[in-house]
DNA sequence: CACTTCAGTCAACAAGTGTTCACTGATTGT
DNA sequence: ACAATCAGTGAACACTTGTTGACTGAAGTG
């Protein structure tokens, strides 16, 4: 690429670093403004219209980033259902890896899940919407619970996804310390994805006796 | 209770139903103006300081507003567990009534779970948790899996809870018309918190075999 | 080499922000 | 009846915001 273009990129990521990490301290997205994230980028207000038209399409762009880390990550789970061990364990692993490795990314996806912008709101959900049928498209293929019909694999894909993202903010928040062997987040993840595929293993239809 | 003090009450719940209300159209409560909420509930800009110090001590009788209608929804949910039929389905109804009769309450406590301002945040984490242990007590008081120790059912309330919070914002962004029946939130919620209990009930300890 | 492109700058604008202070006037307690 | 209280007003402040238009000067192109 040529170098002018690479400065430009360079100065995008600068703006999009920028937008994650003023994010740090709790605040969303919706409440950045388009000076202070220019200025933290260290350009000038109007520069900022270089790269995008408003703050609606830097989110836009955050969201995309994040889309391809997570994607990247998933088909390292993939890759890694053929080796040995518990699946649930390692894909887990990688997964809080990859969370830990992309910090921010993942933070600015767990807070703006439900609390972005409409557009921003709108392309997480496809987002979450593809990874729920790729999921679902996988356990089929797997066939380790053939008495589930599609509906019900959908339905068991949705809850995977949904703990997955619910889970984000703990795996963020505090690098957590000290606490009880139990309750690490990796322990306390793989137990309740294993609670899930339990009961999609035991599931026998609507009339099962008393929940 | 003196016309006074009732007339400032009155107020003060317009101030709480035009945050609410602004927060209709995607905004999050972070991004809200002193001047526009005070606006919205038809006072100026300087009449707010009669009620909250600051935005954050707004947000923070939202929480408690909304704590409030969950705990008495969660009641409900415990009474009605004597009656017969399937304890899940009829909860699931009691909290979705709920949830539509107080849909802006509801809607703030989805938004700002996890994108609010760092004490809004903190207060409704400690609400969430409050909840999660009531349910743990529950659960190990029914004695219906006595098969799993107390941490065990730590992790499931804690599963359940993260499920409900995480439905929330399906069961609000729209009135949701004329989609296949297994995928209507009553009983796609329905299903999925079989799903757990019912993976309780198998969970035979971490050397069960392959996941 | 001249000449075009364009990432980033600078100055200026109308508008909105949080907070202050002194005020008004109906509701209070005495 | 009188004085005190206090929910809500109004004007003013110093500041930040998004967006505009004309600019500079280094990198790209012929």
């Amino acid at each position: 690429m040529s170098p002018r273009a690479e400065q430009k990129q360079q100065t995008r990521r600068a703006l999009m670093d920028a937008a994650r990490n003023l994010m740090d301290s709790g605040r969303g997205f919706g409440s950045l403004s388009l000076r202070e994230v220019s200025r933290t980028a260290g350009i000038v207000p109007t520069g900022f219209y270089r790269h995008f038209q408003d703050m609606d399409e830097l989110g836009l762009a955050l969201v995309a980033e994040v889309d391809a880390t997570f994607r990247s990550t998933l088909r390292e789970v993939r890759r890694s259902q053929f080796e040995m061990g518990s699946i649930i364990e390692a894909s887990t692993r990688i997964f809080l890896d990859a969370v830990s490795d992309n910090r921010s990314q993942f933070l600015f996806l767990a807070r703006e899940q439900y609390g972005g912008s409409q557009p921003v709101r709108q392309a997480i959900g496809r987002l979450r919407q593809q990874i729920t049928d790729d999921l679902a498209a996988d356990l089929k293929l797997m066939n380790r619970t053939p008495h589930l019909d599609d509906a019900a694999l959908d339905v068991v894909s949705d809850l995977v996804v949904k703990t997955v993202f619910a889970t984000l903010p703990e795996l963020i928040d505090p690098p957590a310390e000290g606490l009880p062997a139990h309750l690490t987040p990796e322990a306390k993840m793989t137990q309740q994805l294993r609670f899930i595929f339990i009961g999609a293993k035991h599931w026998r239809g609507l009339g099962q006796g008393r929940d």
